[in-house]
DNA sequence: CGGGCCACCTGGCGGC
DNA sequence: TGCCGCCAGGTGGCCC
C-alpha cells in the first residue's frame, strides 16, 4: 500500500484502539520480514502503554511508556487490520491490546520492518538521518527544493523519489503531481526553475492531501484498517493509465521506465 | 559520490 | 486449463 497518504491512513487507523492503551501480548509468526524483528520486541512491547502515534515519511512511529519507539514500515504490500476477521499465511504479527483488540500485520512480500528507536532519538537512526522534510510542512520550499535539485542532472521524477530530498512521495504520487504541475517527468532535475518548483510543492501537497482525505489508494484489494477500501485511485490523472486517454488534452497516457520503475506521463501536457 | 541495476519476496494477470 | 513471463505503492547494497 504504502506512500506518505497510505501510511499516514494506517497511522490514523490504529490510533483510536491503540493510543493511551496497553500491549497485552504479542504474536510473531516468523523470525523477519525485510530485515529480522528485534529480538526482545515481545518483552520489550507486553504491558506498555502506547502514548503517541507519529509518522515520518513512509514510516510509522509507536512510542511506548518505556522510553522505546516501535517503528514500521509497510514495504511494497505491508497493512495494518484492527480485528481481522480472516486469517492468511502472511498476518506475520498480531498485536492484541488490553481491551482485546487486535491489530494484525499483513504483508505478503515481506519487504516491510519493523525496528525500535529509543522515543526522542529517533533522527540518529540511519533511516531517518539523511531523511529530507515532509512535504506537508514548511521545511519542503522551493528555495530548499531548487538547492537540492540544482547539482542533479538525474530526472525530476527520479529526484522526487529520492527520500532524502522529500519524504513519503514514491511511484504514484511523483507521477500525478508532475503531471499536474505540467512538469516533464524526463526533465533534468537542474533544469527546474524556482517557479516550477514553487508550483509543484503545491501540487504534490494537494495530491497528498486529497488522497488522505480519500482514505488512500487501494491498489491491488489493499484496505485500511478498519477494512474499508481507500478510494484514491478511481481520481489518477496518469498512474496505471497508459493508452487510455488525458482527461485535459486528451491524448493518450505514456508509461516509460526510469530507474527501473514505471513513470506515467502525458507528454502533450508535460513538457 | 552519484546513479543505475539488481535483489529482496509473493501473487495476480495477460498471453500463448 | 496451465504454465510463464512480466509487473507491482520500497529500500538499500553493490558496482561503475
Amino acid at each position: 500500500m504504502p506512500e506518505l497518504p497510505e501510511v499516514e491512513t494506517a497511522k490514523n487507523g490504529i490510533t483510536p484502539p491503540l493510543l493511551g492503551k496497553a500491549i497485552q501480548s504479542i504474536t510473531i509468526n516468523r523470525p523477519n520480514l525485510r530485515i529480522p524483528f528485534p529480538k526482545n520486541m515481545k518483552q520489550s512491547l507486553e504491558g506498555q502503554k502506547c502514548i503517541n502515534l507519529r509518522r515520518r515519511g513512509k514510516y510509522i512511529w509507536i512510542d511506548f511508556e518505556n522510553n522505546l519507539t516501535l517503528v514500521i514500515h509497510l514495504g511494497m504490500s505491508g497493512s495494518l487490520t484492527i480485528d481481522k476477521t480472516t486469517s492468511s499465511p502472511h498476518d506475520h504479527v498480531v498485536f492484541t491490546i488490553q481491551d482485546g483488540t487486535t491489530i494484525t500485520y499483513n504483508d505478503p512480500r515481506r519487504f516491510g520492518m519493523m525496528f525500535f528507536v529509543e522515543t526522542g532519538k529517533e533522527h540518529n537512526h540511519k533511516a531517518f538521518l539523511n531523511m529530507g522534510p515532509e512535504p506537508l510542512s514548511n521545511d519542503l520550499n522551493a528555495i530548499y527544493l531548487i538547492q537540492k535539485l540544482i547539482n542533479k542532472k538525474s530526472p525530476i521524477k527520479t529526484a522526487l523519489l529520492d527520500q532524502s530530498i522529500v519524504a513519503g512521495i514514491g511511484n504514484i504520487y511523483a507521477c500525478e503531481a508532475l503531471y499536474r504541475a505540467n512538469i516533464s517527468p524526463l526533465r533534468p532535475s537542474n533544469d527546474i526553475t524556482e517557479e516550477e518548483a514553487t508550483e509543484l510543492i503545491i501540487y504534490i501537497r494537494d495530491i497528498l492531501n486529497e488522497a488522505i482525505i480519500s482514505g488512500g489508494s487501494s491498489l491491488r484489494d489493499h484496505r485500511q484498517a478498519d477494512g474499508t477500501l481507500g478510494y484514491f485511485q478511481h481520481t489518477f490523472d496518469v498512474y496505471d493509465r497508459e493508452g487510455q486517454t488525458c482527461k485535459i488534452t486528451g491524448d493518450k497516457i505514456i508509461r516509460i521506465t526510469q530507474s527501473g520503475r514505471s513513470t506515467f506521463y502525458c507528454p502533450e501536457k508535460q513538457m
